[in-house]
DNA sequence: GAGGAGTTTCCTGTTT
DNA sequence: CAAACAGGAAACTCCT
């Protein structure tokens, strides 16, 4: 469940989809003014080692986000302090002042620490803090690498729209409507009446196949098990499932929702099924070009 | 405006 | 027990 209630006084970062962070890879839309508002001292842009106590929070508001805690699962008061001392906290000062929560950070703020970051901590969040179902420790890459998803390829995954509000949300959220009152307008389109879907073009499958076919750019989402039958996994399906909602301007979105998406592919024979495996699919005969050979 | 395609959302039950 | 799978049903958006 994605927390709703932000018992939390500060919550700055009002975006709680990870996908909906915009680091530098969106220079490409001209709408808004990001020139001073974002870029330059968001926490995801700095060094942890510089963070301000600001920025710090900002970080646990993040990963409170992306993992779905509670609020009550990090204590704030204990976090009162800055980058340069929170790099120097041990696994220990971590569980100590978080509990179990504390491993999440531990491994999040070394992670951060090794790979440096500036501008894709929303990477950070698929590799390193949604829950994965990832088996494959061959397959884990450096979010700086993952960085690639967002470039090129996946840019038109984000319509202008989307873009101003995150960065307007992200830029000066205590100038708007806290957290929860986004997600209350976003978490049940259908009764809003908003609108959801962007102009119909890539479909779910292709969206898929996409990812599949961009492994360098796209490392450690979907995996081939068996390229040459179409045979793939999904290791980070609620990631995947993210990134789907975020090219439909949909941010509730979830695996759940995907895979019955997916399901309906069987009988139009687009997908197979793939008995007894999980998060396993095929494509069928009606997907088109997922193989290596094929123009 | 009608109708279809392609989801999205919700749900209940089953399987792993 | 949790997560994933299955698939029905209804709602929704976009397109023709």
């Amino acid at each position: 469940m994605i927390l709703e209630g932000n018992s939390i006084a500060m919550n700055i970062n009002s975006n709680s989809n990870p996908l909906n962070h915009q680091p530098s890879w969106t220079h490409g839309y001209p709408t808004c003014d990001v020139s001073t508002s974002f870029f330059g001292n968001q926490w995801h842009e700095v060094h942890p080692q510089f963070w301000t106590k600001l920025q710090v929070w900002e970080w646990l508001q993040h990963l409170l986000d992306t993992n779905q805690l509670d609020g009550n699962c990090i204590p704030f008061q204990e976090f009162d302090i800055t980058g340069e001392r929170l790099c120097g906290m041990t696994l220990q000062d971590f569980t100590h002042a978080a509990g179990t929560t504390g491993q999440i950070l531990y491994n999040n703020i070394q992670i951060l620490k090794w790979h440096g970051q500036y501008g894709s901590e929303m990477l950070q969040s698929l590799n390193l803090v949604v829950k994965t179902e990832q088996t494959d420790p061959s397959s884990m890459t450096s979010w700086k690498e993952e960085n690639f998803l967002y470039d090129g390829t996946y840019d038109d995954m984000f319509d202008s729209k989307t873009f101003c509000r995150s960065q307007i949300s992200t830029a000066s959220a205590e100038h708007l409507p806290a957290d929860s009152d986004v997600k209350k307008q976003q978490d049940h389109p259908q009764k809003s009446g908003n609108k959801k879907h962007n102009p119909r073009g890539t479909h779910l499958w292709e969206f898929i196949r996409d990812i599949l076919l961009n492994p360098e750019r796209n490392p450690g989402l979907i995996k081939w098990e068996d390229r040459s039958e179409g045979i793939f996994r999904f290791l980070k399906s609620e990631a995947v499932a993210q990134l789907w909602g975020k090219k439909k301007n949909n941010s509730s979105m979830t695996y759940e929702k995907l895979s019955r998406a997916m399901r309906y592919y069987y009988k139009r024979e687009i997908l197979e099924r793939v008995d007894g495996r999980r998060l396993v699919y095929k494509f069928g005969k009606n997907a088109r070009g997922w193989k290596e050979n094929e123009s």
